[in-house]
DNA sequence: ATTGGCACTCACCGTGGATGAGTGCCAACA
DNA sequence: TGTTGGCACTCATCCACGGTGAGTGCCAAT
């Protein structure tokens, strides 16, 4: 079994070898870090961390790097996140100041993460599927064209175009507006789409109203839709370039899971968040989304009740505490800005 | 001066290097290509090639390389653009076919050229600073949020949140909204812009109604802003680590180019296009916008009197001829969607 | 449990020779 | 004048070789 001591060696070894780049041998940590015992036994423990498959020999004879299973038990017991720097506080809020929209939080909250930690930032929209309908409009533009706009009480908008199959006049639109409002509002977005499969089985489209009625509907259910697979937010992606050394392999496979996004939304969602909300998903434990090579850490933070998640990607050799730290601030800052400060969106 | 059949070399070189990414020597030509004269001879065209920089050998002793400047003499004299094969027109078509409104066209234009080229295909929205204003709507929500919708004649939809000075009751919003409408809509966009401005610049906001335009009218800036600097589209970018071989530094000018867009809006539009609305920028060429070693293909498009551009990025050393002809199908394509089929929009 | 000692492994580095692709030049030729 | 074969030369690439040093594993002593 490993020792107390152990558990520290190994702590050694992820910090140097994140730091150098270069796979950390006995005698590099006991000129690095005080340990009070010769070279001879670290490499004692060493051999336990091998045994434990904790670290691994890139060859026979030369330092240990850790292995993906080192970093989680690394992240789990040994990692100290420590809170931020003033600087780095006053440089967030500075980030964020004078943002009006959901939207637009978003976007500069990423640009805040990718900066604080020079890796891939990612948030998603809070989830959708439970909020509320407040508000569905038509506005009619020329012809049978009608923009249909929805509207949640989280404060995301969606609008879209409808092509009605015939020409209305404001009195008919006024109706449909009416109906089509009647049906939906109030409800969760969940239910409206169920509202909506329901009404589309109904009796064939008869009259002009009818007809109508049916194009907005399917108009609508795309947005639903939309809303319902919840989107990210991304930025810093020309990070991977500059760490493109830490990828044993290319980077394809995370510039395609950012152009995908469907990927890293099912990543980001079955992470296990521990008490602070806080989760790191490592190396080849994201082997099933094609993301061996790539770590993702993520906090949770919350939206007026709905929960979504705001984190990074980037190299299994991170800094992980530092990059927790970051997160779970920002994560912070954001359910601030957007559950306490109503009047802010 | 370089001679006839040394314009023919010129083209081979390219033609070789394009496709065996190895320098080509005067053996390999006279192999591949049915010259009828001895490597010898070739030699002394290469000579005169490489006097005009129109080639250059990366090492003394080796094939030949074209130079950005030969890329440059390929393109515009030697070039011939084969139509596409029936196959990869059923394919654009099937792309495209059942889309709806513009955001979902470009789309699935950009998806389909990547496609079709293996490149990061690239498409401007129509510009939409000449475009008219036809619509601005006010939505009212919960307490002094209103969302503001702004339409213009090309399609393009917009929606912002306003958070107004003061809560305002439907007659007031009503009202609110028939001063807005007046004030902007017919407008282009630029008018509508200095509009704004205008009007911002004239005395103190004393009423409730007068500070509620004035909020109003800030967001509505900010989107007539947003239209103005006509945005991009963009998919394939994983592309980039496929082909990074191609990239003697790193992909990172050209993935936070993607990320800035800004640098490529320049530079799509201050391309010059040929009499077909054809347009290449080629390795250093684009120095300026810190792109030296990538070359970007373009074709104009018509969507509704505006014009924009479609085209694509990749390495120096590319298919031009195919790309060329590739971004000139999708730009027929999609001025046919966007200009004849009105209904479709 | 810890330590110093020691043999052993192996990546890394610089050297050197062989190989071969490709050039540049020249004299001969049509 | 343009073309050609011949030939010496250059230089990247490959491989074999030995030396160096970092680092390990093991063992006997403390």
């Amino acid at each position: 079994m490993v020792s107390e001591r152990g558990l520290q060696v190994l702590r050694a070894i992820v910090q140097d070898y994140v730091d150098t780049r270069e796979p950390v041998g006995s005698k590099a940590i006991v000129e690095r870090h005080a340990f009070g015992v010769s070279a001879a036994t670290i490499r004692n423990d060493m051999a336990l961390l091998e045994d434990e498959e904790l670290i691994a020999a890139p060859h026979t004879s030369s330092g240990r790097v850790p292995t993906d299973k080192g970093y989680r038990v690394f992240v789990d017991h040994l990692a100290e996140i420590r809170p931020l720097s003033p600087a780095q506080r006053t440089a967030i809020s500075q980030f964020l100041e004078g943002s009006n929209d959901l939207d637009d939080v978003l976007v500069r909250t990423v640009r805040a993460l990718t900066q604080l930690t020079g890796q891939v930032a990612i948030v998603q929209y809070p989830s959708f599927a439970k909020a509320n309908i407040s508000h569905i409009e038509l506005v009619a533009l020329d012809g049978p064209r009608v923009i249909v706009i929805v509207v949640t009480d989280t404060g995301r908008v969606s609008q879209r175009l409808a092509v009605l199959p015939d020409d209305l006049d404001e009195t008919e639109i006024a109706r449909l507006r009416a109906e089509v409002s009647t049906l939906l509002v109030g409800k969760t977005v969940r239910e409206g789409v169920a509202r909506v499969e329901e009404r589309a089985t109904s009796p064939a489209e008869t009259t002009r109203h009818e007809r109508a009625v049916a194009a907005v509907l399917r108009v609508v259910e795309e947005e639903l839709d939309e809303f319902r697979q919840d989107r990210l937010v991304m930025a810093g992606t020309a990070n991977l370039a500059r760490r493109e050394a830490d990828f044993r392999g290319s980077i394809y496979p995370l510039l395609e899971a950012i152009e995908e996004q469907v990927t890293l939304l099912r990543l980001m969602g079955e992470m296990v968040a521990d008490d602070n909300g806080l989760a790191a998903s490592i190396g080849r434990e994201n082997e099933a989304f094609g993301l061996s090579e790539a770590s993702v850490v993520a906090s949770d933070y919350d939206a007026t009740g709905a929960r979504a998640r705001v984190g990074l990607m980037g190299p299994t050799r991170m800094d992980y505490p530092s990059n927790l730290a970051s997160v779970r601030a920002v994560a912070r800052y954001l359910t601030r800005l957007l559950s306490d400060d109503e009047s802010n969106r």
